[in-house]
Order: structure tokens, then C-alpha cells, then sequence
DNA sequence: ACAAAAAGTAAGGCGCGCCTAAAAATATCT
DNA sequence: AGATATTTTTAGGCGCGCCTTACTTTTTGT
């Protein structure tokens, strides 16, 4: 029994892979993994047969390969990482679709399970109650171009700023 | 001339290493940056050198360790991904500080430069408009605690929810 | 000054994850 | 079926980043 924790970033990717391959084709090859993480094939052999060691896949040489139950639900745990931060880029900082997928992707692996639940109940906050959240549309994308153009703020006369002490 | 993108997750940690405990003691000693890095002494060294190389610390073998222009300006660009995301972490989502900083060193490393940017301007347009703004006081607190409490809300008939394709 | 302690370095090893090149298994075509 | 093409696996190598062990340099105490 693997928990979750201690699969490697690497290994997370190869799960991913094999679960979106998977939706489409019954079964996963190989050569598609490789195509998809951009990886040589002979590459994929190894990683296979360490998922398949963990019981995460099934695999045999030579033969298809699906998911195990487990491996099925670690692997959903992963995606759903994966979209919660890219809807979170997207709808709450008003990142473009393409760069929060690549973004989503390279921070997937390192991203605390409690911050990306706690991001998400963001994200369903804005999302649900847009009157009290802030969305890209309802203000920040406003902010974010233009600045605060409330004339009564009293805030706009002390900026503050995020800096190291020893900045120039 | 050396790039802050091409350097590998573990060389940034030595530079971020490096350049805190410079602020307290005006140079940095090996095993300082182990202690600091729960590495041993021996694996410093290797690190320094390729730092070295690279001329973003002055180094030269059983001498004090400094940073050079470049090199500080290195680490105060880590510094601060660091801290901004920290305090996005604090201030918006409500983060433990303690959580939010371990969560911060997991990630500071794979968060690309634009999204730390964004997240920057989020978390400084709910400091700076709080009457806009959703900070963990302002409202997005109670509703992770109690969730819409919004009787007239006609959103709470049609829940969302972020949901694999396949998931049960 | 000189032995003892502390700090730093060198050498060699290990795991991970990728690569290339070549061999083996499988699939396809006539 | 037999030749050919495709896919998969094996074998061996490389870089990174860490480790342990042993050695050298520097600092400290008397």
C-alpha cells in the first residue's frame, strides 16, 4: 500500500498520463505515454514497472496497461489538484487558460493538499457569491490594469509594498 | 552571466540560505548553510563551488563565503517569490503563518515569475481596497467556516463543484 | 608553540530520472 | 507464412544532489 505522499513528482506525471490516456483509449501504450510527458520510450519502461511494483498499474511486459483501483484513485487525486489550481489561475487571478495549464502543471507536485483545498473553497467563494468575492471580472482585472481609481481611498497615500529589507 | 531561471531548485535554496544568514553575521560559513539546510557539511561544498563557478557568491576554498552583486540580486529575487507567496497564503487565503511559510518553501521554487506577479497584485489589491477585496477577515473566513449564509443567494440552489469526468 | 578540537575539503558511492543504441517481441502487409 | 515495420524492452551511460569516510587546514586552549 502507497500512499499518495510518496510518489515522486516524476511518478505523479507518469499516473496522470496513463489516467488521460485512459479516458480516451481504454488503455494506455507506452509509446503514447512517452509522447504525452515528452520522454523517450525506453524511458516509460522503467517508470512502469516501479508503478507496477507499487501496484498503482497494471503491468506486465509487453501487455497493455490500465490503472488499479488504487492507482485509479491516487491519480484522480492528481488531476484534481491539477484543475483546482487552474480554475483557481484562471477565474480568481485571471490568468490566460494556456499559461494556468502549464503553470498547474509545474506547481501540481508542490503544493501542500491543505493549501489546494483551501484554494479551491476560494475559488467557490468568488465563484458562488460573486457579490462578496473578487473574481477577475467584478474588480480585480479592473484593479490589475488600471490601479485603485477610488478617489476617497484612504489607503492610496501609504503604499505598501512587498520588499526584501536589504533591497535597494 | 547566469539567469535566475536556469538555476536548479537546490542552488536557489543555497543562495536563500546564503543570503539570511549573510544578513546576521556578514558572511556565511559552510556549516552554517548546512545547519540552516539539514544537509551535511560536505555536500555544502559542491553546492558553493558551482555557485562560485557561476559568480554568484565569492568563494575560495577555507575563506568567508560573500554574495556578489549578481548573486544577491539572485536571492533577493528568491527572497522575495518567498514572501510573496507567503503572505498571499496569510492574507488571502488564511493560512497558518507557520503552514504558509513551510507551504511557501515547497513551492517558491515552481511558481512561474508571471503568476507570482499576479498573486502579488491580488493579495496587495485586498490589503490595499479592503471594501473590494476578499481577505480571510473580510467575509472569506466565515463562509470557509460556515458557507453561504445568504438566504436570497440563487446560486446556492446549483452547487459546482470541481469534479474529475470519471470521478464516483 | 603545540596538541586538541573544529571547520572545511576530497573521494567514492547511491538513487533518481533521463538518455542512446541495440536487441527482442509484436503487428502488419503481400 | 515470411519479410518488414512498429513497438517495447534491455543494457549501459550521464548529471544532479545527496551521503559517508577519511584527510587537510584553521582555530583554540594552555
Amino acid at each position: 500500500m502507497i500512499s499518495a505522499e510518496s510518489l515522486s513528482a516524476s511518478q505523479e506525471d507518469y499516473l496522470e498520463a496513463i489516467f488521460h490516456i485512459s479516458e480516451k483509449k481504454m488503455a494506455a501504450r507506452a509509446k503514447d505515454i512517452a509522447k504525452y510527458l515528452n520522454v523517450k520510450a525506453s524511458s516509460v519502461t522503467g517508470a512502469l514497472r516501479i508503478l507496477g511494483k507499487h501496484e498503482l498499474i497494471n503491468y506486465a511486459p509487453y501487455d497493455l496497461i490500465t490503472l488499479t483501483d488504487e492507482g485509479r484513485a491516487i491519480a484522480e487525486e492528481i488531476v484534481y489538484r491539477h484543475q483546482a489550481l487552474e480554475k483557481f489561475l484562471v477565474n480568481v487571478l485571471g490568468i490566460d487558460r494556456e499559461d494556468a495549464d502549464a503553470a498547474a502543471c509545474k506547481m501540481e507536485h508542490h503544493v501542500p493538499k491543505a493549501i489546494i483545498e483551501r484554494l479551491v473553497k476560494y475559488a467557490e467563494y468568488v465563484d458562488h457569491c460573486p457579490r462578496g468575492g473578487v473574481s477577475w471580472e467584478s474588480g480585480f482585472g479592473y484593479y490589475c490594469k488600471h490601479g485603485c481609481t477610488d478617489q476617497d481611498c484612504e489607503r492610496c497615500t501609504g503604499e505598501m509594498e512587498i520588499k526584501t529589507e536589504k533591497q535597494l
